[in-house]
DNA sequence: TGCAATTAGTTAGCCTTGCTAACTAATATC
DNA sequence: GATATTAGTTAGCAAGGCTAACTAATTGCA
């Protein structure tokens, strides 16, 4: 199928594109106040789940190794996460959230979500049903689980 | 009504955050190939109604006036946009894009959507309607029109 | 066994894009 | 005409992407 010919999709990729940057930028603005980045945030969610390995957690966040390696280096100086060599094999290195980390997460997620919440608070029923079961469909797209805080356990 | 209580808007807000992320971290891996920066086509995107001035720019993209200054000092050079001081008030500056940057748009915002597209392409009908919807309860939410390429005029 | 290939992660260095603070220049106000 | 105020800019910082090139560990095979 020629991709103009796709007009339905465009319009929805186009705006479901445009409408993530600005749903962001506007989440964005509390990040200052949480004392966590939001790439460490969003890490930290992954890691709720069980240590991962370096490799799967830049999988996961979908950067590249370098930016994840960086990224848990600045954790670990914030004693958010720690590094640990596998004894198998000495060159994975598996990260895990520390307690003080699982804090962070839960004030800075509060913080972080407190901004979008604060928009949807104001929906009424059916427009947060359709938000609610949007989001279960890019989840699936991406085949990313939102970060398993709630019930539902990681399966990947 | 204490934030506590809000359990499913809580939960919603937080899935929808998480979603918007790594959509947008995909979307992003095809950047490098358009020649275009995202907040450059972002900012084309509001110029494709007409001028602006930089505050106004600033305000739509929401952030702050010193980087948008920054941002359209480099799509000046770059030839996609140009800043006419006002004739009226010597300290207002609006800003054009430039057929360059018109066309710029195009291709870049052609290869920017083509990575959602992939995604949004494999829906069933019933989710691409609810994705359609989503984004609809979003835009009214953030009071950002989705960039009005299509049909669908800038009012504000 | 020992050496080559592969794999996981790191380091170095770059770029974009946010921000605040402090500034300039133009206008509006009194 | 002196003083606000307003629009934008400059300077300087930080976060967080990337690639290229490296180290170290493991695998695999001759």
């Amino acid at each position: 199928m020629p991709i103009d010919a796709r007009g339905r999709e465009r319009d929805v990729a186009d705006r479901l594109h445009s409408a993530a940057i600005h749903l962001l930028r506007r989440a964005r603005r509390t990040d200052p106040l949480t004392g966590i980045s939001p790439a460490q945030l969003s890490a930290l969610s992954v890691l709720m789940s069980g240590p991962k390995t370096l490799g799967e957690l830049a999988a996961a966040e979908q950067v590249r190794p370098p930016t994840m390696s960086r990224l848990v280096s600045e954790m670990e100086r914030a004693g958010v996460a720690r590094k640990v060599t596998d004894c198998d094999d000495g060159r994975v290195v598996r990260v895990h959230a520390t307690a003080k980390g699982l804090r962070a997460l839960d004030r800075g997620r509060a913080m972080r979500i407190e901004a979008t919440l604060r928009l949807v608070a104001d929906l009424d029923e059916g427009s947060l049903g359709t938000l609610d079961r949007a989001v279960a469909v890019i989840e699936d797209m991406l085949g990313t689980r939102a970060a398993p805080w709630r019930s539902r356990p990681k399966s990947k």
